[in-house]
DNA sequence: ACGCGCATTGTTTTT
DNA sequence: CAATGCGCGT
């Protein structure tokens, strides 16, 4: 058998047709478990392989860094051999060709990226140059404005103002990246709209890449932003050997620009392109792809695909009510050990969530239960502050004029330089148009400069210090310089007093060390500082080498897209997280239909069994509150479903719900699932089980709304409430409290008290059967 | 210059 | 409920 055979063998007629298109633009629509990255992998070799294109003139393009990875060790397994392709994402691909083409660019090589604190500190910056009070405009919504303008290709002049808030983001948008500029930085979408600047106005740059990138490739083209779809048909000049995948159904990134309809637009600019259509699916058993397709399909504006798999039947998919978030991960933990004692293994399962902050409950209960798992993202390795500030000094030995990070790490640990100090030294340095490290060398040779005798001192030491460790890193061996830094700071015992335990020291410590194994990493690579520092900003904490170990996986809905799980838990399906409560404002339909995605994405990742589950309560941003149902269950037909929760079969059978509901079967009522006992420990929770229970013998109320109907929100509501902010109370249980807030939902009132007992904290109540009374002041 | 304690404030997703 | 920021006292 050839090569090739093998590198065909077992694709199904579309997907063959995909690997062996000719050349030209390619659009292959893949739903999910459709087998796209092996389409994708295989068309490169077959590239390489049958129609004799050199490696190096393929770009391929994934959606994360570890994607990247994966792919070219699958291509490189098909090849037998290491190839020389162009594989990574958008974001690592421009950075490296910024680098190497600095001299077009505004940039210098040794330029940074900047992060989202970095920037914010940007933002904050212009914001005092001109005289705008920081209070006003919130640095993250300009910040916010600014990357859309550049998302769709806006340069600094062209921002128009369409309003008030436009009119202060016309005038910080050119001086943020004035400062960026100063900083010799980039931010996360300068490195897209710089390329396309630099594509654009420099034509040899242009065409030195146009004929070295022949052949484009793009994964998850659903979830590209203008400047990427631009950045494609640039590379793919003049002969437009194109090769997209994506889905719209699973574009999930609107908030950063993407947009699913470049999808169409791709159709719509080539209309001799191929379209591949990719509907069977390998992944999931027909019970998951039917409940996936109920709740996908009632989006708009989609191209229908009609999935099928040849695993007919499989289990029924568990829709599960906990009382509130502790309950939610109990259910799982419950279900994970059961499993477990069926022979299953943990890595089998995965456990997804809409925001990070959800996995604490879970992790709690699952350290206490003794279950391993690996989080993916959340607040991660690159933000703890001693990474943070250790990456600083590196990028400051690499490039001092990133004044960002010498403002950070000038005076910790402390050295007696404070912040009237520092702005003296910037002072001067703006005054005199020096570089920080101009002005480092001119103290050290001894020039007069009106500062103090102190100051100067000071910053001479300091100067001294930064001036070894470039030595340093010159000599190569950026261990040795991480080692240098360390003991010339005396940050090891800077750790061990910011530490208020023994056990956040340590930690603490465990993290340099981690940073140092990174560092002799890159030693053995031999890579220089200033593309180490490049490839660490890219590199996020979802990138992270998923370990073999044998752990439940936990991750965010985002976070899953590409991966796939025998068991998969989506926890939260309440209004107002999932969709997300930003989704459910007026006109935010597009909001919606993407939060109705990201279910998609969550579901479809189940290979065999899935569990959808929400809680009754759920203590969020300080506060318990009494949850609703996400409308998404409602979506999905019964008979799909083994047994379904009192409140969605109390649901159903109103009369306003029945109407526009699609549950089709009656399912059989179920015994009414006795809430956990509560432990002889918590006699809190106890008391919110009986004022659960006390709850559940009242009818329930009608929870989902007729079709169409705007959701009432907090503050919205009209109508008269019984309690207003500000009164004071008594609970019979709780004892005495302030009311906090009180709305109309449903008809109940709902009021938000927040009770004197620090025991009971904040909590919602339903003011017909909270029973409380008065109390005057 | 530094450290402590109170107050405020924001509440999604990530390259 | 965090995390961050500010102002005060030393």
């Amino acid at each position: 058998m050839t090569g090739t055979e093998a590198l065909l063998r077992g694709l199904n007629p579309q997907q063959h047709a995909a690997v062996t298109a000719g050349t030209g633009p390619v659009l292959v629509l893949a739903g999910p478990g459709s087998g796209k990255t092996g389409v994708l992998t295989r068309r490169v070799a077959f590239l390489i392989r049958e129609m004799q294109v050199r490696p190096a003139h393929i770009m391929a393009v994934t959606f994360t860094n570890k994607a990247a990875g994966e792919m070219r060790q699958r291509i490189e397994s098909y090849l037998g051999a290491p190839a020389a392709i162009t594989v990574g994402t958008f974001h690592a691909i421009c950075a490296r060709l910024l680098r190497i083409e600095h001299a077009s660019t505004p940039y210098s090589q040794d330029f940074v990226i900047f992060d989202t604190d970095d920037q914010v500190k940007a933002i904050e910056q212009a914001l005092h140059e001109l005289n705008i009070d920081s209070r006003k405009f919130n640095p993250r919504s300009l910040l916010a404005a600014i990357s859309s303008h550049k998302n769709e290709m806006k340069l600094p002049h062209q921002a128009v103002a369409r309003d008030y808030l436009g009119e202060v983001v016309a005038r910080v948008y050119p001086r943020y990246q004035a400062i960026l500029l100063d900083n010799n930085a980039l931010d996360f979408d300068d490195l897209l709209l710089q390329m396309v600047v630099l594509l654009q106005q420099h034509a040899p740059v242009r065409e030195k890449y146009q004929q070295r990138f022949g052949f484009v490739l793009v994964d998850e083209f659903q979830d590209t932003n203008t400047v990427q779809y631009h950045l494609v048909r640039l590379f793919g000049r003049p002969q437009d050997n194109l090769f997209a995948v994506g889905d719209e159904d699973q574009s999930i990134y609107a908030f950063r620009g993407a947009d699913y309809r470049n999808v169409q637009r791709f159709r719509q600019d080539f209309p001799a392109a191929q379209v591949i259509l990719l509907e069977q699916n390998y992944r999931s058993t027909q019970v998951v792809l039917d409940t996936a397709r109920a709740v996908i399909d009632r989006n708009t504006n989609r191209t229908p695909k009609a999935l099928f798999t040849t695993q007919t039947g499989g289990d029924k998919i568990t829709i599960h009510e906990a009382y509130d978030e502790e309950y939610e991960a109990r259910f799982i933990v419950e279900q994970v050990e059961a499993l477990k004692r069926r022979g299953g293994r943990y890595q089998d399962v995965a456990v997804m969530y809409r925001t990070n902050a959800q996995s604490r409950a879970l992790e709690d209960k699952f350290i206490k239960e003794g279950i391993p798992y690996t989080l993916v993202g959340g607040v991660g390795f690159y933000k703890r502050r001693e990474v943070r500030d250790l990456m600083a000094y590196l990028r400051v030995v690499n490039n001092p004029n990133d004044k960002i990070s010498f403002a950070r790490i000038i005076n910790v640990p402390k050295r007696g330089i404070g912040d009237k100090s520092l702005q003296e030294f910037q002072a001067l340095a703006a005054e005199r148009g020096w570089t920080y490290a101009d002005l480092l060398a001119q103290m050290s040779a001894g020039a007069r400069l009106p500062l103090a005798a102190r100051t100067t001192r000071l910053f001479m030491e300091f100067g001294e210090k930064l001036h070894a460790w470039q030595q340093q890193a010159q000599t190569g061996h950026l261990v040795a310089l991480f080692d240098a830094i360390t003991a010339d700071t005396g940050y090891h015992l800077h750790v061990q007093q910011i530490s208020t335990t023994p056990e956040e020291a340590a930690e603490r410590s465990e993290n340099l060390r981690e940073l140092r194994g990174l560092l002799l990493r890159a030693d053995a690579e031999d890579k220089p500082l200033g593309e180490w520092l490049i490839d660490q900003s890219l590199m996020t904490d979802v990138e992270e080498v998923r370990d073999t170990a044998d752990k439940v996986t936990l991750l965010t809905l985002h976070a899953a897209k590409g991966l796939e799980y025998p068991v998969v838990f989506i926890t939260g399906l309440e209004e107002g997280l999932l969709p997300h409560m930003r989704a459910l404002d007026d006109g935010a339909a597009e909001d919606l239909q993407e939060e109705r995605r990201l279910l998609y994405v969550g579901i479809t990742r189940a290979r065999q069994r899935l569990y959808l589950t929400y809680a009754f309560r759920r203590m969020l941003w300080g506060s318990s509150d009494v949850r609703k149902v996400s409308r998404f269950l409602a979506d999905i037909p019964a008979h799909l479903v083994d047994s379904l929760p009192d409140t969605l079969l109390a649901e159903r059978s109103s009369a306003s719900y029945r109407q526009q509901t699609t549950w089709d079967t009656p399912a059989p009522r179920p015994a009414r699932p006795a809430p956990a006992a509560p432990g002889p420990e918590r006699s809190r929770l106890a008391n919110d089980l009986a004022a659960f229970r006390q709850q559940l013998q009242q009818p329930a109320p009608p929870l989902r709304p007729p079709a169409g109907k705007v959701i009432p929100f907090p503050g919205q509501s009209a109508g008269s409430t019984q309690y207003q902010p500000g009164q004071r109370v008594k609970h019979p249980l709780f004892g005495p409290g302030l009311v906090q807030a009180s709305k109309l939902d449903a008809g109940e009132e709902l009021v938000t008290v927040r009770f004197e007992d620090a025991r009971y904290g904040t909590k919602t109540l339903m003011a017909s059967l909270a029973n409380m009374s008065l109390l005057h002041p």
